[in-house]
RNA sequence: GGGGGCGUGGUGUAGCGGUUAGCAUGUCGGCCUGUCAAGCCGGAGGUCGCGGGUUCAAAUCCCGUCGCUCCCGCCA
């Protein structure tokens, strides 16, 4: 090794230790004779110090170098030494005088006296700065390309040893619960459902192509059939779809099934091993355990999002009924539609001036939201708690009546100094309009608590969906979620009340994860097939193996998949999952330091058997 | 596929119709024996993402384009 300690164990105990240290020069102090080094490597800072002065070693009684030479020549190395070269260092360890101890640092009781200095390698001036926190206002691409320097920053380094952490807790866990890892193939079949594959071109054989997995979904479940009972992996995933701050084209999975188990169960595991993990890596509180349980319709209602921040209240109300036959042309027509009037109370909101009131609207604008309709609660209730014309600022209380008004501000549970923000329009624009003016308000009213790890299932998920544009029933979660035992005699009749055995797992408003249990009877599989529109043939040809698999003695079987870099990120407060990936990819799906994608040769195409087809234009 | 934001020395920014394009930090040189975002002195470094247009005059206004980013759609 060329080094005898890391940078970041040395402590006053080593004091008198003669030493070798090697890693980066995070930072250089010169002050002539007297040149402080502070180096660094992936434990930590330790601060050399050279000088050619011999009273610096003798003062503190550590054995005197022998050669002064040694000393001179390791100041004139550090006059050359700049931030990021590579050095390696001898010397002693001793107590830093009286005084100028380092309490910001682990190792500042110390420094080393350096007797030698060589430069492993040198550097070029990084783009950014590596020590400190400046580069955390750095221009995003210059980090991506500089992966490998910004990973050099504590804060970065950080967030992989937290995710590492992560990881090793959680296949500890697993494997002390019997649990099997077992790695399932990357180069699969390209399905129909779901979203966009990508593609890997097969050069044996001309015109087919792989598909990277999605996630491990039928490869696990064929491992319950063959009898593994419990297995988990921590799979890499990939999807062809758009970038968000969480989501990337290729993901990490933990990917977990399980035999002869239902619901209870695996959310059970999944809680228990979330609460230890917390303990382990997070000082923050858990908010409720167990984790509350909602149903997917409660969480709709009252949060008007199936993934609902809990850190907080402000649940919406609906004042549907209410409003039914008002004179307020918004309202009722807007139920007479079959939409929904829900709103929400922004507290101390009345305060607001007319046009940062005005301005909400641009928070619901995004869900197709027309318009924003709000009462600002300026004045004192009446002896009979309700409040009086005079007492509200809005354009619309002059549409609605007496009881009316107090209705919806008995809905709102609103106060003087409040403000009630309504929209009208069809549930699927007026509960995620509000979902989102609910996280903002949340935010500009500082009622946000981010101590808390609040957690909680939502479950009774609808198992299907219709599709307006294909004209026909999806799979929510995906084909292979059951139904709930009682739903199965409406599926033909009333696909859309069925409700799926299915579960999320939602972390301060992330989805961290979502299972269920899925089908294991073939007859039940081909009729969720036939229900999705699929024809026998193209059942046969996409699933068949599925169905196959299934006559020969499927068990009972479910599991869960969870996101690990949300999962990392939400631990590490980082604001995107890129902050917690090693070589993460831009919101375009660049690789900025391999330049990936890139264009390949035509020799290597010719021997694909593909002929790309440039987009016009190009 | 759509919408919003951003793009000025290496980095972060000010300027937003006429400035020798300012500041901070980094960087380079000098001085300096106790600093830890070391200090002090001095220097170099940008033509304002790119292209076009308007104007006597463009970093500044307009159009296009590229890049980054957030969001909608999409994400079984």
């Amino acid at each position: 090794m060329l080094k005898t300690h890391t940078c970041g164990e040395l402590r006053a105990a080593d004091a008198g230790k003669t030493v070798t240290l090697a890693g980066w020069v995070n930072r250089r102090r010169d002050h002539g004779g007297l040149i402080f080094l502070d180096l660094r490597d992936r434990f930590g800072i330790t601060q050399v110090t050279v000088s050619d002065d011999a009273a610096l070693e003798a003062s503190n009684g550590a054995a005197a170098s022998k050669n002064g030479q040694d000393r001179a020549q390791a100041l004139e190395t550090a006059s050359q030494v700049r931030s990021e070269f590579v050095v390696q260092v001898n010397g002693a360890v001793q107590m830093r005088p009286e005084g100028f101890e380092n309490p910001e640092l682990e190792t500042g009781e110390v420094e080393v006296i350096a007797t030698g200095l060589s430069i492993l390698n040198e550097a070029r001036t990084p783009p950014f700065v590596i020590s400190g926190n400046q580069a955390d206002d750095v221009d995003e691409a210059v980090r991506l390309k500089y992966r490998y320097l910004d990973l050099r920053r504590p804060k970065l380094a950080d967030n992989l040893r937290l995710r590492h952490e992560i990881v090793r807790f959680i296949r500890s866990f697993l494997y002390d619960r019997a649990f099997l890892e077992v790695e399932t193939p990357i180069l699969l079949k390209s399905t129909p459902e779901g979203a966009r594959d990508f593609v890997v071109p097969s050069r044996i054989h001309p015109g087919r192509f792989y598909a990277l997995p999605q996630s491990p979904q039928q490869m696990k479940q064929l491992l319950m059939i063959a009898g593994i009972e419990r297995y988990f992996q921590i799979a890499r995933c990939f999807r062809d779809e758009d970038l968000r701050a969480d989501r990337q084209p290729e993901f990490t999975q933990l990917d977990l099934e399980m035999s002869f188990v239902e619901a209870p169960d695996i959310m059970a595991l999944i809680e228990e091993m979330l609460i230890e993990l917390s303990a382990l890596v997070s000082d923050k509180p858990i908010q409720q355990v167990p984790f509350p349980v909602l149903s997917y319709q409660d969480a709709m209602d009252r949060y008007g999002i199936d993934r609902p921040d809990l850190r907080f209240g402000l649940e919406l109300f609906d004042v549907t009924e209410l409003v039914r036959n008002s004179k307020f042309g918004v309202f009722k027509n807007a139920a007479a539609a079959g939409g929904r009037i829900k709103g929400l109370r922004y507290p101390g909101g009345a305060a607001l001036s007319r046009k940062e009131t005005d301005d909400l609207i641009e928070y619901v604008r995004p869900y197709g939201a027309k318009g924003l309709a709000w009462i600002g609660i300026t004045g004192k209730s009446d002896a009979d708690g309700r409040f009086p014309p005079e007492s509200l600022r809005s354009p619309i209380v002059k549409f609605f009546s007496a009881e009316e008004i107090d209705g919806i501000v008995c809905a709102a549970a609103a106060e003087e100094g409040d403000l009630i923000l309504m929209v009208a329009d069809d549930a699927g624009v007026t509960n995620p309009a509000l979902a989102n003016l609910r996280l903002e308000i949340g935010a500009r009213a500082n009622l946000i608590d981010t101590n808390l790890l609040a957690f909680c299932w939502v479950v009774d998920f609808p198992l299907l969906e219709y599709d307006s544009e294909e004209q026909r029933w999806e799979a929510t979660h995906h084909p292979f979620t059951s139904a709930r035992d009682e739903d199965w005699s409406i599926l033909e009749a009333s696909p859309g009340e069925v409700r799926a055995k299915a579960y999320d797992v939602v972390l301060n408003g992330w989805e961290i994860g979502g299972g269920s249990i899925r089908i294991h009877r073939s007859e039940q599989q081909m009729r969720m097939f036939q229900r999705l529109g699929l024809n026998e043939s193209e059942v046969d040809e996409k699933f068949g193996h599925m169905l196959e698999a299934f006559q020969y003695g499927a068990p009972p079987h479910g599991g869960i998949a969870m996101g690990i870099e949300r999962v990392v990120a939400l631990y590490a407060d980082a604001p995107s999952i890129r902050e917690v990936m090693a070589f993460p990819k831009t919101a375009t799906g660049v690789d900025l330091l391999m330049e990936a994608p890139s264009r390949v040769d035509d020799r290597q195409l010719a021997e694909l058997h593909i002929a790309v087809r440039e987009p016009k234009g190009d």
